[in-house]
DNA sequence: TCCATCTTGGACTGCCTAGTCCAAGATAGT
DNA sequence: ACTATCTTGGACTAGGCAGTCCAAGATGGA
């Protein structure tokens, strides 16, 4: 049977990621684990201990490797407005993935766990507040009025939640919204489009 | 022990409906709804036939009496900006109520069903339409084009399931979006303040 | 070669689930 | 008062769940 591990942490993480992201975290049996990983319950149990311990490293994983790389365009220094509508723009064209109706696993996280189970309540508050920072820098950096940006930013931060949750029943809708928040954002760059 | 009905099916939606809205649809075992209803399982099942048709129910009734009244405005044939203020000033107060922390019970059921149960999606679709269609109503009104009002009628519905969303998780978060989306919408009904 | 150490498969436990079923009993019409 | 009809409590079924456990076996060092 064994000796040594046939598996590295990162494939099992990896691998567990894809089925918390279709299924969600209540509706993902350690049984499905076993068939995408190919492990057995022991080989999970003991790389990890418990079903919560490797969802929260998928998360993790899920966080460096799809969240990080949208976010940080928005919250470099010379970030302005026409990256906050590129980030919109972008899931615009996601959302044609045939696979996109999976959403977000992290936003599917906060929407599932979240008053269920208070020990996640701090990721959902922590990724809301990075994301609402995030829009913050991008819109600061424009001609608007600072009280105008720190609004527009709750807005963005509350859309980007929404059409997530939106892309999961009827994604052509979400990609619609993300256009008209794309088109909206960037007509904020100049001061305003219908002043002469 | 019985003979006739104890109950009304009107009473036991409405207790069920305040489990599922607590506790989710998964998250609601038929123990919970006896308990709360004080009605034995074989009552339940000669009522309703399933714990989906429950459910059904109780979501029904979560429109009538919660979502109505507050869409309605919007939908008026004289909605216009204020009322779209208005909608989001509305929730910035009650999610200041101890138990605002449950969120939004249809949108609840659409973060929670969307995807993994079909059957559920046209009523999110469904929900999602006639929000986008309320928003446009009011919008439609205003001194702005009309591509504009289009933008934001979907900029607006997507905050409103991001707003629903954060609460669940940061209800102060929600109330401060809540009332920037307020400030944010008047802010449109004159052509602009910063133009002179 | 031998042995201590680690991994592995899969059986198992205990618990929770939705839904079924039936005997006990209350009711209303006659 | 009798009886057909409906409701009710609660035991029961069948299945799914996370997590435990151990014997079987592979490995690497000495």
């Amino acid at each position: 049977m064994s000796g040594k591990r046939s598996f590295t942490d990162a494939e099992l993480v990896v691998a567990a990621k894809q089925v918390f992201w279709d299924r969600g975290y209540e509706g993902t049996a350690i049984d499905d684990l076993q068939a995408a990983t190919g492990l057995s319950r022991s080989s999970l149990y003991l790389a990890f201990g418990t079903k919560r311990a490797v969802f929260d490293a998928a998360v993790a994983e899920y966080v460096s490797s799809f969240v990080d790389p949208r976010i940080s365009p928005l919250e470099a220094p010379g970030a302005g407005v026409r990256e906050a509508a590129a980030f919109f723009r972008e899931f615009a064209s996601y959302y044609r993935r045939a696979d996109a109706d999976r959403g977000c696993l992290l936003i599917n996280a906060m929407a599932e766990l979240a008053g269920r189970d208070p020990s996640f309540s701090p990721v959902s508050v922590a990724y809301h507040d990075r994301l609402r920072g995030a829009f913050a820098n991008a819109l600061g950096n424009a001609a608007m009025d600072s009280k105008q940006a720190g609004r527009r930013s709750a807005m963005l931060t509350a859309s980007t939640l929404g059409v997530w949750i939106t892309v999961r029943f009827d994604p052509a809708a979400a990609a619609t919204t993300c256009r008209a928040l794309e088109r909206e954002i960037l007509s904020w760059e100049t001061p305003a489009p219908h002043c002469s």
